[in-house]
DNA sequence: ATGCTTTTCCATCATTTGATGGAAACCTCT
DNA sequence: AGAGGTTTCCATCAAATGATGGAAAAGCAT
């Protein structure tokens, strides 16, 4: 039985999933307050009611957003994983980093959604109920950081975390940083790689 | 002639310090678009509009408070150029750390405030302008990172934000990644300072 | 075509939120 | 005490925002 999420995935031309779409950039860009289900209507071309139509509150909607983001970044996560898969371990860096920002270049709501949850609160108490997987004892496993998926030593959780957020500051902060180094594009994703790789690097070869 | 801000800086227990210290909690904490005039208000205990008559309209008090976090940031952060001058490379990166993690745990609005800052966008045009000093240059130097304070390299400056972008997280993360990790807030401090300090002494110690 | 379901939109509501006018309270100086 | 200015609060407004009912439109099966 396909939960309504999975249903909205699996066809992308859905309206739901339209809205799904709209709704991850336009709450990654302002927020959960800064974003109105009307401007998310407004972009998705459909009437507001349309919008409630298919997904409730606007705590429903925001919850399948992340829901939605965090699936992707899990899956993404175990691509990353396979490739990285019984290289020696300055590589598996390396290859994780160049991975890791592309994708996340390319979504960067992303990389906003996952900050906003961590630094930002909400008047609205439904929103921290959503079940969110974390990552970090795969990425610690994968990364041969430590031996026991289910036993990670704090001080890992920690490591992992400094890796994990410094790549989503990059990208989240891309139009703040870029206008303040005037970068192009290209030269900035180049630049963040390079400065993560410098950084990241060196830390982790004991 | 000194500006409002100023003056109210001279007399913390001005009416229109007391809010400001109240607006940076709350401001810090929902963001700008999360946080109301009225919360605010009542948070200090006040009637809203006497909010309105001390600070005008909701962007003003918000810009009010980006000027003052940023003003007690500038400061701490000559003071801790002060402490570090003339010592050797190694020490300095620690001390640093050290310093402004204790700075900011005990004023975590500063860290939330940067982060919402650089992260998120707002609906309200006019909070854009807010002029920001930016203390990378200053920074870059002090870490004898470049010669020249007037033409900081962009790798360089990128690697200066990556580094306090990394400090930022914890502290503004602090909620969320200790009942993720369930620690006590004495331990997630010093884990913290270890961690930033094993990632980001190797870096710079070439 | 016809009837049924699903989807979309228009009109509208209730609440929240930013903002203000004006009366009351407070302070200060003489 | 009392005049004059400042500060605070109560009442209220207008706009924005979350949300819904019901009519119209679009699908879809027979």
């Amino acid at each position: 039985m396909a939960t309504p999420l999975e249903k909205a995935r699996k066809d992308p031309d859905s309206m739901k999933a339209r809205i799904l779409k709209v709704a991850r950039r336009v709450f990654g860009e302002y927020g959960y307050h800064g974003a109105t289900t009307r401007m998310i209507a407004e972009e998705a071309g459909i009437d507001i009611s349309t919008l409630y139509y298919h997904w409730g509150e606007k705590s429903d909607l925001y919850q399948g957003v992340v829901q939605d983001v965090f699936d992707d970044l899990r899956h993404r996560l175990q691509e990353v994983e396979r490739v990285i898969h019984g290289r020696p371990f300055a590589d598996r860096m390396e290859i994780a980093i160049d991975m890791t920002t592309d994708y996340l270049f390319e979504n960067p709501e992303i990389s906003n959604l996952v900050l906003l949850r961590y630094f930002g609160k909400t008047r609205d108490e439904s929103i921290l109920d959503i079940y969110v997987p974390d990552f970090i004892s795969d990425i610690a496993y994968s990364m041969g950081l430590c031996k026991n998926k289910k036993a990670v030593p704090k001080g890992v959780s920690l490591q992992i975390l400094a890796m994990i957020n410094s790549i989503h500051n990059f990208i989240s902060g891309e139009g703040f940083f870029r206008s303040m180094l005037t970068m192009e594009r290209e030269e900035y994703v180049s630049r963040v790689k390079e400065t993560l790789k410098f950084i990241l690097i060196p830390a982790f070869n004991t």
